[in-house]
DNA sequence: TAGGTCGTCACGCTTGAAGCAT
DNA sequence: ATGCTTCAAGCGTGACGACCTA
């Protein structure tokens, strides 16, 4: 079967229907906001819809993350995180529990109603997927952890997009900044845009435009506070230096890496 | 007043977890 | 236990209307 390879907008970019822009795009988006440049022109310029870039730009200023959310899934509607942990507790103390014990006990010890009560099959689900190395784990906690194969860290419920593992996940708790978002992530796996459309180049020359674009535009926007040539740019406290506030170097759509560094 | 800008929303789409069927 | 279906979430586009400016 033929993969669909995207379509074009009336601006002529392309996009993936569904699909979250790169975060490369994402991000210029957000930069060149900051750089005082007009919505409208940031939406000729990346040739992204003027409602995409209104609305990216609105999330960033509420959540002050650039970052898509979680696609797909639904609410944890009766395998909650405390019913995962009771479960959990459950298969620790007896690791021959059936899956509807497990059930009965939930509601028994009121942990659920009969209203979010998990079916058994659910349960089941639970104890492969979630505790299912529960034993494995034990062991390894038991001895101290082991010296290789270091636990997956914990993603929150409900994470955004999970990022390749090589790539570190915004920690818990930790903003997520354009700085640390960092662009060290790379799309998600097979279905990066990018990949998907086969857009690498036309991305990459189209920053290279970007740049050469963007340095006018600072010249021609009204924001005469700017610097043209050096302007120093704050992006939630991740000051970044030079025009192109990126390396061009790294500049590669869907896996753009910023040398960013907070000022601390 | 015309043209440009901006916020908002419906639409069609993808995605993934929960639940159901086999 | 496994595979399929359902459902709810988010995605970007495109269109609309309100507002602004020359």
């Amino acid at each position: 079967m033929e993969p669909a390879f995207g379509e074009v907008n009336q601006l002529g970019g392309v996009f993936v229907n569904g699909r979250p822009l790169p975060n490369a795009i994402r991000l210029r988006i957000v930069e060149l906001a900051q750089l005082g440049i007009r919505p409208c022109d940031i939406s000729r310029q990346l040739r992204v819809s003027h409602g995409c870039v209104s609305k990216i730009l609105a999330r960033y200023n509420e959540t002050g993350s650039i970052l898509p959310g979680a696609i797909g899934g639904s609410k944890p509607r009766v395998t909650t995180p405390t019913v995962v942990k009771h479960i959990r507790t459950y298969k620790q103390r007896d690791p021959g529990i059936f899956a509807w014990e497990i059930r009965d006990r939930l509601l028994a010890d009121g942990v659920c109603d009969k209203f979010n009560l998990p079916s058994v099959s659910s349960i089941s689900r639970i104890l492969r997927n979630k505790i299912g190395n529960l034993s494995q784990q034990s062991q390894y906690e038991s001895g101290k952890q082991a010296p290789h194969a270091p636990p997956q860290p914990t993603i929150p419920y409900n994470h955004l997009y999970s990022y390749p593992t090589s790539k570190v996940p915004t920690p818990p708790g930790m903003p997520t900044l354009p700085g640390h978002m960092a662009m060290h992530r790379i799309w998600p796996s097979s279905h990066s845009v990018t990949d998907i459309l086969g857009i690498r180049s036309i991305t990459e020359q189209q920053n290279a435009e970007w740049f050469a674009h963007s340095e006018q535009l600072c010249h021609s926007a009204q924001h005469p506070s700017l610097p043209p040539s050096h302007p120093s740019v704050t992006l939630h406290g991740v000051q970044r230096h030079h025009v192109g506030l990126c390396d061009r170097t790294h500049v590669a759509a869907g896996q753009w890496q910023c040398s960013i560094s907070p000022q601390l």
